[in-house]
DNA sequence: GCATAATAGTGGTGTGAAGCCACTAAGAAC
DNA sequence: GTTCTTAGTGGCTTCACACCACTATTATGC
């Protein structure tokens, strides 16, 4: 396809969107802003906003200093989720957005106000209590489907716990957000057998009962894949 | 995170490029178009183009619109795949591009040329045997990446095939995506048991050998996935 | 017509990871 | 100590797949 003169069209508005998970009180939570401005003023909705090309060397890099900018987390898990762009999801005009999605611990957040309202929300199923400016809602659903069907064969659930955590803490998280109970014994041997984990040899948590073993992850740059799902199966 | 005034940034860019995948005479392979504008022109590229604010409603519509006019085909497999911005990767300025891959049966396809000279061009491993302009190449990795590791567990490779197709030709499309022979007997197993395709009874394909059954695939809304992973396991 | 090649399709045993569940281990509270 | 609570282990079963040998149905060459 020839390349029209780049004048030819005018552009879309471009941002950057955030869903930020984290797992605190038993419960998968997301970051939300109150917005201070039109349009959606006073409703919340996911943090984010306009690329900024003069800072912003990559659409990548955007989402990481949107990332600081909002929890002071430098280096968690960041992944792009997907673009939605359309001429009515923004009453100022035709806008699109890359979306990312984050996992952090929660102890590891502070959330510095940034002149906007910023808190976690419980997530319930896939979405939030109350109503989201934009398509945020829509944003949300497919995050939280994502997460759970990454869940299923990763070990991406290490990235919403603290850098030393113990076996059952790290099953609860799994537990929590795929929504069903697990199996010890098969869970034990699952993350075993995938190599993945540290031994803190010495380190134990204590507890009501017996301690638990500490352990860390070992590789945050490898992928670790399951070779099965973890729920039974599909369909 | 407030809401700038739509004025205060400059807008990026913004273009939709395509991945089209089709397998013919045993190969894997990808659409591309050469450059008949400057910049890289003369190279080969994936097809693409900038967004219409004016034309298309959505980013999805702004795709499919993109492949019609480059395939002629109307409704075959698109998913987004990734969006990819930077101020580097066109010499034009800062661009951010929204890819979508798509599968189609060789078959069904017209190359309507377009006033681009499009063609079929083989993939070998996850490249093609000459260079692309922007950063293609990368683009071409990560699609054909997706495609294998969907492949490994979901159904897709029926929507590289014509609407009737017989159990070895679409075992036989799977080894050609993910490089390898597969079992017959588990190959059969798996996909009947995931109950996708429909028997065509008393249709048959005629070959050199005894004569193969045709089927047709079932249901084109439903994402079928199967309880394990086609290789092994990963690592 | 008959042997042979070629491809389609079936069946049966072994394996590895998961499900299921009962068991032991090690601390705290009393 | 006994009891409660949580951590961790072990063993049998199940299930989908690997592996491989077998049968089935056509065309081809003589």
């Amino acid at each position: 396809m020839t390349a029209p003169d780049t004048s030819r069209y005018e552009k879309p508005f471009f941002t950057v969107d955030l869903v930020i998970f984290t797992v605190r009180s038993e419960h998968l939570h997301v970051l939300l802003v109150q917005r201070a401005e039109p349009p959606f003023k006073g409703c919340w909705a996911l943090p984010g906003g306009f690329l900024d090309p003069r800072r912003d060397d990559s659409v990548d890099a955007c989402a990481a200093r949107k990332l600081v900018e909002e929890t002071g987390v430098r280096a968690p898990y960041l992944e792009q989720l997907k673009t939605y762009g359309s001429r009515d999801r923004d009453p100022r005009g035709w806008t699109a957005t890359t979306v990312y999605f984050a996992l952090m611990a929660s102890e590891s957040v502070r959330l510095w106000g940034n002149q906007a309202e910023a808190c976690w929300v419980g997530v319930r199923g896939d979405r939030v209590d109350f109503a989201l400016g934009f398509d945020h809602a829509r944003i949300l659903a497919d995050a939280v489907e994502r997460l759970r069907s990454k869940l299923e064969y990763t070990h991406i659930a290490v990235h919403l716990l603290p850098e030393e955590f113990t076996l059952p803490e790290l099953q609860r998280t799994y537990e929590i957000i795929l929504q069903q109970p697990l199996d010890k014994s098969s869970f034990r041997r699952r993350v075993i057998q995938a190599d993945m984990l540290e031994e803190l040899i010495g380190r134990q948590r204590d507890g009501s009962g017996r301690p638990a073993q500490l352990y860390r992850f070992r590789d945050y740059d490898r992928q670790t894949f399951f070779p099965r799902s973890i729920s039974r199966h599909a369909r």
